[in-house]
DNA sequence: CTTTAATTAATAGTATTACTATTGGGGTAT
DNA sequence: ATACCCCAATAGTAATACTATTAATTAAAG
């Protein structure tokens, strides 16, 4: 028997379920594999059909356009990444080490617990790096923000600024911080890879020790009393 | 007599210089106007020619694509930021003081100094926000960048990580964070207006002093020995 | 001056992309 | 057996991104 995690996101982002279907599970896990190797640009539900032999019109009967599926992949990585702050700090009480763990989780996201077999959560990373931004950066963002599609990247924002107040309650800029972590993250592990002169920052083949250490440095001092 | 400062851009970012005709003139200008009103991805050749009554076969001599017009304004943004915190910052010896007035200049360069009578500051500087991101992300990023598309903003962050190290010389991340500077300015303005559950801070039509407060709070907090 | 060369922008396309109306096939209920 | 419903494929259209070629204008050479 196969047990699959169904991950629980706003019904407004898809036509049906993708969840539910052989053909709906095959367009996210393959639109994810494309959209990491060719940019989300270059990637088509035409490509994408050819891919997984079925048609573009099917997958239109899934997901409205390309830029509500990037959406909705962005959510998954969002809720998924708020599972594992869930359980990473489940029996930790001190702030300071709560904080820590949620570093250590949206950084090494990618290579810990995956849990939806046919999804690659460190591809799912890449995009989030790469084409994360592309997710909210569109004119429709206001009517987008209104039907709730970007909850879960609020949701994240406010668990982590609780603990940051906790930490220092008289710190002015909790949300701002817990963003700016998840930007910084993104910006500085790209600009390591494709525009170094950008960052102080290197990745190396184990990982992203270094972007780890700088946000943990940044975050100690701006927490200090 | 019309005086015009000519910005000096990388010659690779178009096909035929702009800024040296009446129709290049016309296509810098509209499509800052169209790009800010409309979004990127909204914005053709297409409907540009037909507002600046040309066609789109014009325009292709100029631009390669769409994509490279948005990195040229980019880098026409940077060279102009550049420009301002030079000439604001020439009689300033404080590095303090140096800093502060950058990320005047950061936040504040669309208000001040209008150099150039077809481009508005302002609006491009809007674009910068919304659209900037997109400039380097994008799966061409290594090539583009071998070809000098980023060296304006290198520039920038460079002199700007000199500003910081000579405020305090054993802070590990002065390029990291001249870029985050710049990084963090776009996205809590842009959260600020579209997802202020993402930010703290709010912007009034005075203009952007809360961001502004913010990352000189977040400079003193990370430069303080 | 004229003829030739070079530079300009417009015409008129094509291939691809984004999206949709309609049809048909395969289960399920009665 | 047949009516009903869900599903995905066929077969389109309109818009987009881009280009080959031609026509018009300007500059240079004889």
């Amino acid at each position: 028997m196969n047990i699959e995690l169904k991950i629980s996101l706003n019904d407004g982002l898809f036509l049906k379920q993708p969840q539910d279907s052989e053909l709906g599970r095959s367009i996210i896990q393959h639109s994810i594999l494309m959209i990491d190797e060719f940019g989300f640009e270059y990637f088509t539900f035409k490509k994408l059909s050819v891919r997984i032999n079925s048609t573009e019109a099917s997958i239109y009967r899934y997901f409205e356009n390309k830029h509500l599926l990037l959406i909705y992949l962005m959510n998954w990585y969002w809720e998924w990444v708020n599972y594992l702050i869930t359980i990473n700090t489940k029996n930790v009480s001190d702030p300071k080490n709560k904080l820590k763990i949620i570093i250590h989780s949206i950084i090494f996201a990618s290579q810990e617990n995956p849990i939806v077999s046919y999804v690659n959560e460190s591809k799912l990373h890449n995009i989030f790096i790469s084409e994360g931004g592309k997710a909210y950066h569109t004119k429709a963002i206001d009517d987008e923000n209104s039907k709730g599609f970007f909850t879960s990247y609020k949701q994240l924002a406010n668990s982590v600024s609780q603990v940051i107040s906790e930490i220092n309650p008289e710190f002015k800029y909790p949300f701002s911080l817990a963003t700016n972590l998840f930007e910084m993250s993104n910006n500085h592990i790209y600009f390591a890879i494709h525009l170094p002169r950008l960052t102080d920052v290197k990745v190396e083949e184990e990982g992203f020790e270094q972007v780890e250490n700088m946000l943990n440095y940044f975050v100690d001092k701006l927490l200090s009393k």
